[in-house]
DNA sequence: GTTGACTCCGTAGTCGGGTACGGACTTAAG
DNA sequence: CTTAAGTCCGTACCCGACTACGGAGTCAAC
């Protein structure tokens, strides 16, 4: 059941994104614009399917879309390296998010444990080490 | 050096905290407004200080602004069930956040890997890979 | 008493990845 | 032939956390 002469509602439809999304990837120069024969309605098929997945698959290892453009001219068999690059930074960036959030949960963990165990009766220990906190955690916390 | 009575410039300085920032902070409830006395020009002391150190040390921990004034709002020596509760489930947000990043990790690290050691002659197995991956990664996979 | 730095305040713009709206058009079904 | 659904297109809006701008007022030094 691939598909052939799709209209956008319909891509949309087998992809799972929507209209507005795939003209918005359009503005932004990840998906052709196929021309309208006469005016009439745009026409996709199953490349167009492809790339759509191709562009939800990059984005779910974390590329952002520029990125994916990027990719999307490098594949053409000869630029093998470059897309690898890319990949390892990536890859570098994955882990150097993992290691923040985990002093992040290191620090959130001992807090909790610590406000469990000396509860709270006129003061709260998890706050008020809100207000001290020595810099463990990273300066770039959330995302980044 | 414990500050009292500074200027908002002054309160930028000792906390690093941009004018601007601060002043955003304020519209959005986490930090007190000071009254003018006579026209004249608001004065800060060593709480604005340390609200400002809590923000940022919560803001840290990944919690958002608006998780921020709660925290603050909570901040009565009797409500340290309710903190530890936000606490608690940032907690877990970050857990499970650590745990989308290592299976991106995973996947990121072995198409790197096959791309090495398969090397690119006249098609690259990273790219062609991202046409096709199967859903192993998060569906959720930048911040969130 | 003037100059220049700083403050106050409202409003608007930034980034990334979309989402929503609305009018004009085309197309398929009845 | 009409009507309803779907398409095309430009533009504006959303989120969160800021950042920038600009005019008016204030304050301290010289």
């Amino acid at each position: 059941m691939s598909a052939q002469s799709l209209t956008v509602g319909k891509l949309a439809q087998v992809t799972g994104v929507h209209v507005e999304t795939i003209r918005y990837y359009q503005r932004r120069g990840l998906l052709r614009i196929p021309s309208r024969p006469m005016k009439g309605i745009r026409r996709y098929d199953d490349s167009d399917v492809r790339r759509l997945a191709f562009i939800r698959h990059a984005q779910q290892l974390g590329f952002s879309l520029d990125e994916v453009a990027q990719l999307m001219r490098l594949d053409d068999g000869t630029h093998c390296d470059e897309a690898r690059e890319l990949a390892t930074g990536k890859l570098a960036d994955v882990r150097q998010k993992i290691e923040g959030l985990r002093q992040i949960e290191a620090v959130l963990n001992r807090l909790v444990t610590r406000c469990e165990s000396e509860g709270g009766h006129l003061c709260c220990p998890l706050i008020d080490a809100l207000y001290v906190l020595s810099g463990q955690a990273p300066t770039r916390p959330p995302n980044a």
